[in-house]
DNA sequence: CCCATATGTTTCACGAGTAAAACACCTTCC
DNA sequence: GGAAGGTGTTTTACTCGTGAAACATATGGG
């Protein structure tokens, strides 16, 4: 059985998480299976999710963490360094020189030289890069109203609420936090 | 006190997310962020669980991809074929292809030939396999139970449901939507 | 002033995932 | 029976991200 055919097409009762958690409380009756309600459908909601976030994005030749990038420096308004772009965008060092010499080829965005430290350089869109970024980034928002609008809007505001929440202090106990 | 209000209507601090959707509203006042309080929150706590996840199954030199296989057919009770273990961990077949050779080479699952069909391979897990699984199992459930403990039962509770639900329905969805 | 160390960024070697082609085999229909 | 097309799996060529090392520069102590 598929995934696809176990969520049923349409009214069904069961999301696929659902499905694996109980096929693993039959095989150990014993375990606490509550974690997995949530993490693995968090898990399974961004898989999903960006599946879907990708189609508008594509469309404009960007991957997502592309436009992470931009949108971090569209939306602060001011230059950052790759350094701060990486802690901006979450992700390493290494991938964000990638992804700016991929953009400088594009002409999204532009580099100069740091007047006191020659070691840093700071980053700032180029006109098309910021015409890019506001073109874009009402057709994700409304891709993506689309997308959630299944959910009832109170819905939304709780989910957003609780998963609010969960952030907050995941972010500020994993750091810490060494198992 | 309903989820919202023990969400906390705006009583603390705030998390990434939310100082980001900030920053858009001041720069583009005219858009719904509504979407990005969710999704933006999903993928972030997805990738932050998925580094703490990480943790348990590093010490077994596993990836959690590669765990979502030997999980797959620890908790299906039966062996698989690569199509449908592609079909349950969400991935393609090449990358299962290379996770089972991986896999194999450690001794951790077994393949036998159809009789029937010559093209189609059964995969199950050897001893060790099984082993390994149920050993780490508990210890990566303990591991999530207390990476969450920062959200009240209650709160769990709800989150779990609401994610069910938008899971239930993007599944549904979401292979049909084509935009 | 110069060395030691810290910091910001880039390069390198590698691993892992993907789509598409290739491959192997099955099934159907004439 | 054999061509035509379908299905299950693997291979191929490629992209992208990563950690560690390399590199370039700054800073502070002796």
């Amino acid at each position: 059985m598929t995934a696809a055919e176990a969520a049923g097409p349409r009214g069904g009762r069961d999301d696929t998480v659902a499905a694996v958690v109980r096929q693993w409380r039959a095989v150990h009756p014993g375990l606490d299976t509550g974690p997995m309600e949530i993490i693995g459908r968090i898990n399974r909601c961004a898989a999903l999710l960006q599946q879907a976030e990708d189609a508008p994005l594509r469309r404009a030749g960007l991957s997502r963490p592309e436009f992470d990038l931009l949108g971090a420096l569209r939306r602060t308004g001011h230059e950052l360094t790759p350094g701060e772009l990486a802690r901006e965008t979450f992700s390493s060092g290494a991938a964000v020189t990638k992804r700016l010499k991929h953009l400088t080829e594009r002409g999204l965005v532009e580099r100069r030289a740091d007047a006191r430290d020659r070691r840093v350089s700071h980053v700032r869109l180029t006109d098309a890069g910021r015409d890019l970024v506001d073109g874009i980034l009402p057709e994700q928002l409304a891709y993506e109203t689309a997308v959630l609008s299944d959910l009832e809007a109170p819905g939304q505001d709780q989910l957003a609420a609780l998963l609010g929440e969960l952030l907050m202090r995941l972010e500020g106990r994993l750091g810490a936090l060494r198992v």
